[in-house]
DNA sequence: TGCCGTTCTTGATCTGCGTCAAAGAGCTAA
DNA sequence: TTAGCTCTTTGACGCAGATCAAGAACGGCA
């Protein structure tokens, strides 16, 4: 791949003191605001889901804290999970009735809730807002067609690394700080999550991350908490030059 | 899978022959040739690439005949292939510079071109076409998804399965054919562009069709002339029970 | 402190698909 | 007609990753 995907540099945001990539409910876009009849918050704990595929959005959500994964299932149960969900990022859309996937809560999760109705209207009255978010979803789709080249012809020595680097970068860069030196970052997924995104089982996640610890790519302490002294490395291990997307 | 994405019916339309399922340059929107300093037509043979990864994106372009793919492509060689074009889907996008993946012609093709510019202020000045924008790239967004299940979690089997329904389906869409009844189809792909698409080889793809031929799935004449005497068989083997998808 | 849950690691074995190889089928050109 | 393409099929074999199975490492909680 040679083509970079820009990562918007996240700005810090006085009200609701979280970094933002895009448009936020509660910063950017006031409009959000005046067009909202009924808006709250709602709490969900990790691993609960905020919305089963099938269901009816009756209402438009946007991440304020935490991670929401989006995942496709298999009548025999297998699963595929499809996206996250991070903060400033929207559930639901217009024109469509039902999710179609479903939505569930990686981590604790708090989301900023409106009816639908007002985001519809809202692409009428707010072009500046419709741009932004077809901007977004522009994104998410190259995202979503680079995964694709992952899940479709990369080892899975390759997935892992791409994974670990998406994490790195994005971690890297929501905390502003250098992409030169070592990296050192938390992993929010469990393995079976990260088997999940990758197309992969637990036990090879597991079997790939002890051979790229073993060959020095990456340091762990416990089983979240990963260094990695050289990034170069490590994208070299993901046989990609990009810059890992911004899907994660 | 439990979702449907409907399929639009697609419109007839008297000025340049073909159906469209969405948005057309030439028929729906008015406002793009208004605004279109300068507008033409290209033609590529099958093969030919229309833009490479990485190329400046200087020109909008709206597929009238034929088919293009998207394809990402490794250092090393390997590509998968994350979307087609078929007519009246655009290339090219605001805010972005240069081009994410090639774009490759994979039956003869024509184009209708824009300059870029148009593209981007029509967004503020013609509220209803940049919703219909987004409306597009989220229909789009979610059968990327939905292939993403496919490339990530399904056998070889179920992957020959899955395109073979969405082509039929699409085929027999824009005929406004019965889907109930079988269905006639040819096969645009070449096995190598199958594969390419489903993350397989040539050899596994070519297999798998003359599996589902001996098992009566499918019927062949030649090496393109599909009949599908039993959607629901077809679709029993994709291991699906959505309605496939409109990528293809 | 020890018990019990979840998450993770590691080993042994199996298998689906890739790889390598060869030959057939259809097509155009001479 | 044959020669020379490209596209496709089929076979033999090997390997990456799935599957099955057993523990280990970490909690939290009484």
């Amino acid at each position: 791949m040679s083509f970079e995907l820009p990562i918007e540099a996240p700005r810090d945001c006085g009200s609701c003191q979280i970094r933002h990539r895009a448009v936020c409910a509660r910063c950017d876009a006031d409009e959000l605001k005046t067009l909202d009849e009924i808006k709250y918050y709602r709490s969900f704990q990790a691993g609960q889901t905020v919305l089963w595929s099938g269901d009816r959005m009756d209402f438009v959500g946007s991440v304020v804290t935490g991670i929401a994964s989006l995942t496709q299932t298999m009548e025999d149960g297998r699963t595929q999970m499809v996206g996250l969900l991070l903060p400033s990022d929207f559930v639901g859309r217009p024109g469509r009735e039902t999710a179609p996937y479903d939505v569930v809560a990686t981590t604790d999760l708090v989301m900023c809730c409106f009816r639908k109705k007002p985001f519809e209207t809202m692409m009428g009255t707010t072009p500046h807002v419709a741009q932004r978010l077809l901007e977004m979803t522009l994104d998410e789709l190259d995202a979503a067609r680079e995964w694709m080249l992952v899940l479709g012809r990369k080892t899975a020595r390759e997935k892992i690394a791409s994974l670990l680097a998406i994490i790195a970068r994005r971690d890297a860069t929501l905390k502003l700080a250098s992409l030169t030196g070592p990296i050192v970052f938390d992993l929010p997924l469990t393995r079976d999550a990260m088997a999940d995104y990758l197309g992969l089982t637990l036990e090879t996640v597991s079997r790939q991350i002890s051979a790229l610890k073993r060959d020095g790519i990456i340091r762990l302490e416990g089983k979240r908490h990963v260094t990695v002294p050289n990034m170069d490395a490590l994208l070299e291990e993901a046989g990609d030059d990009s810059d890992g997307g911004m899907l994660i």
